[in-house]
DNA sequence: TTCCTTGTTGCAAACGTTCGCAACAAAGGA
DNA sequence: TCCTTTGTTGCGAACGTTTGCAACAAGGAA
């Protein structure tokens, strides 16, 4: 249950501006629940209204993840994804050799992430990331 | 100690042919002991000959990764780093804000990753990766 | 409503990285 | 030693993404 004007308003509260491209990009990747990369927001976007800009899409979504309104990762193989807050919190495991993404909960791996942030001081929070690793499929398939 | 002729000797076992321009390559990751940069290790070895080409120098490193002789990382903000066996396994805390990197051993982190190997049959090793995060001084200068 | 300030956009160039392809050369056999 | 095979290279184009800059327009003030 995205609700846009929340966004909107929570950017407007910090001094940005709503222009129709922020709106049209917001609405686009709230409403997905699923994770995008810049390019499908782009086509999603264009589908609306040909009065878009790739390098606007870009700023647009690090802004929202700059004021914590979204989440970036890395997909592995160059790939990056955005979604909002409606997606997650979880974790990737992303496969390196066939690209698989495994969603798992954050419960699994909190305990090592409290204690890097006891040992550390690292804040490793919100527990939206990735772990590069092989998948059964892949391992088992290996020849070396 | 780094012994570039074991590492040539893996190429040239698996089938690879042993151009100077690998040499090279091997020869200058091995001995530094740090991870580099694609672009760092491509200016160290134009240091030596100007026969060496950029598209050669990710080829080479490539294909170390894919034959476990070297391992490949993400330090955020797009920044790739490589480095040979000598370095590591260990884990990088990256901070997303100030891209400082602090390293930090597996065994902080072991037991999670050893959880997610049993509930998901996912292959973290090696233990060579990053977590994304704040440092505590960017977490502490703040202002949202 | 109109104006002004300044944040935002589109565009084109640049970035780091990957890819296709023709020329080249490593390695093994004759 | 030379030849043949085929893996490797350099080059240039393309990829996804970021950046500088001038034109534009959102939002507040008058
Ligand atoms: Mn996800
Ligand atoms: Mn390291
Ligand atoms: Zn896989
Ligand atoms: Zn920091």
């Amino acid at each position: 249950m995205p609700h846009c004007h929340t966004y909107l308003k929570r950017l407007r509260d910090h001094g940005y501006r709503i222009t129709p491209q922020r709106e049209m990009i917001i609405q686009i990747i709230a409403h997905c629940g699923r994770h995008m990369s810049a390019e499908e927001v782009m086509e999603k976007v264009r589908a609306k209204t040909s009065s878009i800009n790739i390098a606007t899409v870009y700023r647009t979504l690090d802004l929202l993840v700059e004021n914590g309104l979204a989440s970036r990762f890395d997909l592995g193989n160059g790939n990056t994804a955005y979604a909002t807050s409606e997606h997650g919190p979880h974790i990737h495991l992303v496969c390196k050799h066939c690209g698989s993404v495994t969603e798992i909960t954050e419960s699994d791996i909190s305990a090592s992430l409290d204690r890097i942030e006891d040992l550390y001081d690292f804040d490793c929070r919100p527990y939206h990331f990735s772990v590069h690793g092989l998948c059964r499929d892949c391992r088992d398939t290996r020849t070396d």
